[in-house]
Parts: structure tokens; C-alpha cells; sequence
DNA sequence: CCTAAAGCTTCCAGTCACTGGAAGGTCAAG
DNA sequence: CTTGACCTTCCAGTGACTGGAAGCTTTAGG
């Protein structure tokens, strides 16, 4: 039962063109970063090509890892016609920042996972029990 | 109070000593990954040396980001006087192998960024509106 | 002695971005 | 007519804390 001059589709649809799952369509909906739904006779949320595209946008801010608090900033600089640009760059070049950052202190803390898992092979079976890794750990691993 | 001549402390020495702020320290003892704490007659918590060394355990385990139900593992071994080192190794290699992932995926989300801001800064000033970067996003930055 | 401050206690609620599940309505197929 | 897959709502939980309120205790100063 579609409408033929407005093609509106089921919330199915639009997770099966967006790749996004219901819940959380519905609780992107629920927290304002899409706009209510129209509704079918039955209750069914209705959906369009513009709100595939909203939700498009959306999922492609999240893979950049943007927070939904950010996005629901830029789409509101869309929604009022503004040209959101500046912002965007703004936003950008912090999230590189911080991606930079955490991708720096995830290879600090690989280099220390490896130089104990090193470690552990080469103690001694007999010795396990005293000179466990465990106590690596104890000892600390000092972050410069 | 005459008892052991053993030197206890406040929380706030014991967080002194390990850099976990009271606020953790009582979190960790609620949901069981510190023994509850003894406690002085006006029913503040008291904490001695073993404590400090328990805590400055988990708060190296957490730096390598282990969650804390491995620690909390790690240390029931250790309670019972096993040695978890086979244990240990094992989430070693597999906190090895998702930390690699975790830095390849960030790099991905990195680069892409890098991409966006690079092609911001190319977009001619008055076609800021139209060729938005927005517009990037929006049109999909996903090619795995 | 009184007061102010800092520090301790407990408990409740909020964070972030979902996710799971229960209870119930709707719809197409067999 | 029943089955099963959808849809709806609402409530609760995740991880690892963190903030804040309300109410003790202790200590320093006037």
C-alpha cells in the first residue's frame, strides 16, 4: 500500500537504504536529530527520499565518528538554510586533532601490551608463578 | 582504638598514592573489584599499603585499557592464589589484536578527514554554499 | 565556644549512543 | 484461523565513571 504520487516508505525501507537499524532510527527521532515522522492511518512511521538522505548524512558523520550533539549542530545550520562551512572546517580540524591524538596513545599503549605479552613468553614456566606477568603489570608501565 | 600498629589511611592518602580519584575508588569497591573497605569508628574508609598496591594494579590494567571485568578475573586468580598468567597472556594477545584494529580504523577515519578539510580549503569561497562540505558528507566518503 | 571549611558518608541521576526485551497492535500468506 | 513477521511504546541496561544533594566529622581560626 504505497502512495503513488509521494513514495513513502515503511521504517524497514529506509533502515534497508541506509544501512542505520529501527531502534535506532526511532531513537534519532526521539532525541530530536530526525524530525517526527509522518505517520501511516496505522501508526507506521512514514519515510521519504529526504529523510534518506538526512539519515544518509547522519550515518556518514557518525563513521567519521562526530558526535550526535555535533551533527544535530550542522544539520540545524541546514535546516535554517545557513551554510554551515565554517563550522564544519572548525569542527574538522578538531577531530582530526583528537583522532590524531587518540590513534598516538593507542600505539603508546600496543608498544606496551607487546613488550609484556614479549615478556611473558620469555619467563621461565617454573617461574610463572612469581615472576608473572601479572607482576609486570604490578610493576607498572611507566608512561613517559 | 588500640589495634595492630599497622599504618591505615584515609582515601584521600590512598588516592594520593595511586592517582585514582575517591569517586573511583568507591565505584570500584560497589561493584566488588575492591574488598570492602575497613572502616574507622566515625565510618570513614580506611586503606592500608596491600590496598594501594591493589589499586595502583588496576590502574595500570586500565591504562593498557583492559575493562574491568578482565581485571576484576585477573585479580580473583590472584586471590585464590592461581597464577592467571596463562589467563593473562591470552587477553594480552586478543587486547594486542583489537587495539591494532582500533588504530587502523582510526587511521581509515583520519585520512578521510584529512580529505574533506583538504578539499574545504580547495572549494572557492562564494561556491561555499552550493559545493559545501557539507556536501561532501553528505554524498557518501566511503569507498572500503 | 562558635563558625567556616574541607573532607567524609550515602544515594540518586546523568553521561554517550545505542541495544534488548516485554507487551501489544497490524498485516499478508497459507 | 493461525502463524509469523512486522510495527508500536515504554522501560531498563550497557561501561566506567562523574556530578550533585544532604548530612556527618574534623580541624583551624577568631
Amino acid at each position: 500500500m504505497r502512495c503513488e504520487v509521494m513514495t513513502m516508505f515503511h521504517i524497514r525501507e529506509l533502515c534497508a537504504r541506509t544501512g542505520v537499524p529501527p531502534k535506532t532510527v526511532r531513537y534519532y527521532e526521539q532525541i530530536g536529530l530526525l524530525p517526527p515522522a509522518q505517520r501511516a492511518p496505522n501508526g507506521y512511521r512514514l519515510y521519504s527520499d529526504a529523510d534518506v538522505e538526512r539519515l544518509q548524512f547522519i550515518r556518514n558523520a557518525r563513521a567519521l565518528d562526530f558526535a550526535l550533539d555535533v551533527i544535530a549542530e550542522i544539520l540545524a545550520f541546514r535546516d535554517r538554510g545557513a551554510p554551515p562551512c565554517q563550522y564544519v572546517m572548525n569542527v574538522l580540524r578538531d577531530r582530526i586533532g583528537e583522532v590524531e591524538d587518540r590513534i598516538a596513545r593507542l600505539q603508546r599503549t600496543k608498544d606496551e601490551l607487546v613488550t609484556l605479552y614479549d615478556a611473558g613468553h620469555h619467563l621461565p614456566e617454573d617461574a610463572l608463578m612469581r615472576t608473572c606477568v601479572c607482576h609486570l603489570i604490578q610493576a607498572g608501565n611507566r608512561q613517559p
